[in-house]
Formats: C-alpha cells, sequence, structure tokens
DNA sequence: TTGACACCGTACCGAACGGTACGGTACAGC
DNA sequence: GCTGTACCGTACCGTTCGGTACGGTGTCAA
C-alpha cells in the first residue's frame, strides 16, 4: 500500500516534516483545539493525504511530538580531564539548556498538549513527553554525575538522588508556571542566574572539597 | 431573576456543591472530556438547572476550580518562640502537605484541566491555579521564612530566592511527572523521605549556626 | 385550592469536527 | 502519447456536544 508512518524510526519526507512543522505552529498558536482542516490548511495539504502518512488525528500529534522531541540537542559533555571548572561548567550548561528549553514556546506548547491527553484519552504522548523530557535528561546527567564522582568532586550514593536534588534546584517551579500561562517568561540573564545559583547550591550540597561558601541572596 | 454565581465570594448551596463535587469526580475519572449532560446524569440535574447556575460550560469549571481551591488546607504555623526545632518541623509539615496535595488526583486532575485551558482559550482558569497553588503557597511561606531569619535561623536576602529554593528542593520533577501520567505514585514513606531531606538541604544552604552535616545518599 | 417557583428529564437545534469519497492536476516511467 | 500514481481542494457524512425549550412534578405560601 503505501508507508504509514513507522512506529519507531520514521525518516520523514521534507513534505512530511513541512505538515509537522505546521502542526508545530499551530500547537504554539492554538494549544489543542486546531482541527485537522485547519492543518491542511495551513500545510497547503488535503486532509486526505494526512489520513494516508498519519493514520489519525493521534498519530499526526504523535509524529509530530516525537519528531520535536528528537530535535532537541543536549550540550557535549567535556572529554577531557574533569577539573572541578570543567564539572561546574557542564552542569551549569546542561541547567542552561535546560531551562532554555522549557521555557520556550514549543516546548510549553508541547508538554501542555501531552499533559491534556494524558489526563483524558489514552493515547501515548505523555510516556513519549515523559521519556524525551526528564528521563532523557536524567540520561544524559548520570555521567556526568558519575564521572565528577569518580574524580572525587561529588559525594552521593544513588544517582537518582542527585538528580532529583539538581533538578529541582535548576527547574523549581518555573516549568508550572510557565504551563498555567504565567505571562512573566524568564529573560535569558534570569536564567543564567538561576543556572549558576543552582549549581553553585549542588555542589554546596553534594560537592567534596574546597566548598567556596556562596554568600546567600 | 436568579442568582448566577457571584464572581468573587460565592457561598454555593449545598445542592450546589454536590453538582461542583460531581464535575470534580468526572475531572479525576475523564480530565477534560466529560460533557455537560454527563454532569447533569451523574448529579442527577437537569442541564436546564447547570446553565441557570453557571452560566456555560467555562463558568461551571471555573466554580469548581475555586471550590476546591478553597478546600485545600495549610499546616499551621508555630506561634511560639521559633527554636530550629520548630521551624525545622514547620518546614517539614509544609513539604509533606504540599506534596500529597500535589500528588493526590483531585490536584493532578485540576492541573491538566487548568493547564490544558491555559494553552488553548481565554479562560482563566490557570491563573486561579496558579494564584491558589504556587503563589498560595509562597505566601503562606513567607511569614515562616521572615520568622526564621528574625530568630536567626536561616539567612537570605529575598524571600523570594529562598522559595524559589524551597519548592525546587521539595517538589523537583514530581509534578511534572504526575501531569504527564507517571503511573507510579509516591507513597507516603517516600513522600516523608523526600520532604525531609528537602528541609535538611534547605537548612544546610540557608541556614546559619550548626549545620549538621547530613550523610548523602 | 390555587398559583408561583425551582427543579428534573428529555427532546431539540445548530455548529464543529473527525474521517471518507471524489474530481482534477501534475508528473513519473514506458 | 498513455497510464499509473501521488497529491490537492472540496464536498460530504455521521456523531458529538454546547446551549435552549418545553412539559411534568414537588413544594411552599396565601
Amino acid at each position: 500500500m503505501d508507508q504509514k508512518v513507522s512506529p519507531d524510526k520514521a525518516p520523514f519526507s521534507s513534505r512530511q516534516t513541512e505538515v509537522l512543522s505546521a502542526v508545530l505552529d499551530l500547537m504554539v498558536e492554538e494549544g489543542d483545539r486546531f482541527s485537522m482542516a485547519s492543518v491542511a490548511r495551513r500545510a497547503s495539504c488535503s486532509k486526505e493525504t494526512l489520513y494516508k502518512w498519519f493514520g489519525d488525528r493521534d498519530g499526526l500529534l504523535t509524529a509530530t511530538v516525537r519528531w520535536q522531541a528528537a530535535k532537541v540537542a543536549m550540550p557535549p559533555l567535556p572529554e577531557a580531564k574533569l577539573t572541578r571548572a570543567a564539572f561546574a561548567a557542564a552542569l551549569g550548561a546542561f541547567a542552561v539548556n535546560w531551562l532554555k528549553v522549557l521555557t520556550g514556546d514549543v516546548s510549553v506548547a508541547l508538554n501542555r498538549l501531552a499533559i491534556a491527553h494524558a489526563g483524558s484519552g489514552g493515547s501515548d504522548l505523555g510516556r513519549i513527553v515523559l521519556e524525551n523530557g526528564p528521563f532523557e535528561m536524567a540520561r544524559r546527567l548520570e555521567p556526568v554525575f558519575v564521572a565528577g564522582r569518580d574524580a572525587g568532586l561529588v559525594e552521593f550514593d544513588k544517582v537518582e538522588t542527585a538528580f532529583r536534588s539538581f533538578f529541582g534546584l535548576v527547574v523549581a517551579d518555573t516549568q508550572t508556571r510557565a504551563l498555567l500561562g504565567d505571562t512573566s517568561r524568564p529573560k535569558q540573564t534570569e536564567i543564567r542566574g538561576w543556572a549558576a545559583r543552582a549549581v553553585d547550591q549542588f555542589l554546596q550540597l553534594y560537592g567534596t572539597a574546597p566548598r567556596h561558601a556562596a554568600k546567600p541572596n
């Protein structure tokens, strides 16, 4: 017949990615309240093609989420010998990147959609976002933490615990507020400030040797 | 005519609260995908009455959210002289209570609904939840922090910063995961563990005098 | 008893939307 | 040139749902 989107690895054609991009735009603009007709209109394609390619509305949403999730990049982890400065820099880079992604329009829209669908209707969107959001972040962060412990820079028993603390210090209530529509999105400088403080506090909690007492403010 | 729900202080009749309770149940069960007809059926009332009392669907949702928000209780803050133990206990009580509320079925359902509506459609649900959630929590916590500072137990310049750290350490990614449908809801003992650790770490970061070095794990 | 009132249950209406079918067009390979 | 194919645009269908209207019932006050 014709290629439905393969469930796992989906090399979308360029025309298909145009459609997905249109969907993403509509998500940002209208949340979950866009119709298949509006997608077709926006992408200048026919509804029939939409259904042929993606099966149904849920398939289209799922494809869009997967496609977007595959696009988010992460800062590289330091390869060379791990000094305290390099370690802190790596954590800081993660934190900044993460906060930027989290407060971005597309991430907010995507998370809203996934959360709404997690509540009503049995689609997998929630699981997918969860898998590509916090879980993936934990997965990428784990080697950094372990390297830091191996280098004697930090101490912890379970990586999971350290990750929980780091996540909390970095994100705090930022994401929740954004999702609920708090209009005051943080600026770049603010994000950098939060990230720096979070890393500082994390090292204060889990670091080993020369903890430079961060002045509270 | 008849009493629409007054926008601010709304003393609902007992029959009306029965309706709101039914709505809350439906929210937990079906998210946003319940119809006005299903509400009427569940509450054994007529749709006409629903519209007479609450105006439209959005009014019903708003009334439900307000009504539920007014119900959440907070632990009392210690009145007497503030020892370090009493301070830590107060923070711990807040943390435990907060985590319990946040991971509860109704809170998850309500936040999902508010987030979905914050994304699409201009209803006030997001703002209401935001106002009665994190903001209210910050408001209630502020006197505790200030009292702690006045008693010389903690040090910080801006309450906002201390609150951000406390929030992050307590909640971390718990709420996000619950909203996205992570099935593994924390047990009571786990919640108490998180709360205790969070308070401990918070005092480690912002406390002044005898910081008992919490062994990391 | 009678009327006003609040409410329930059901039927009804119009709009929106998911999904399908169909005619028309451009382009591939032969 | 011919045929198949992939696609666009539009019309169409069935259902669902928000919102309204209406008849019937219980209650309370005069």
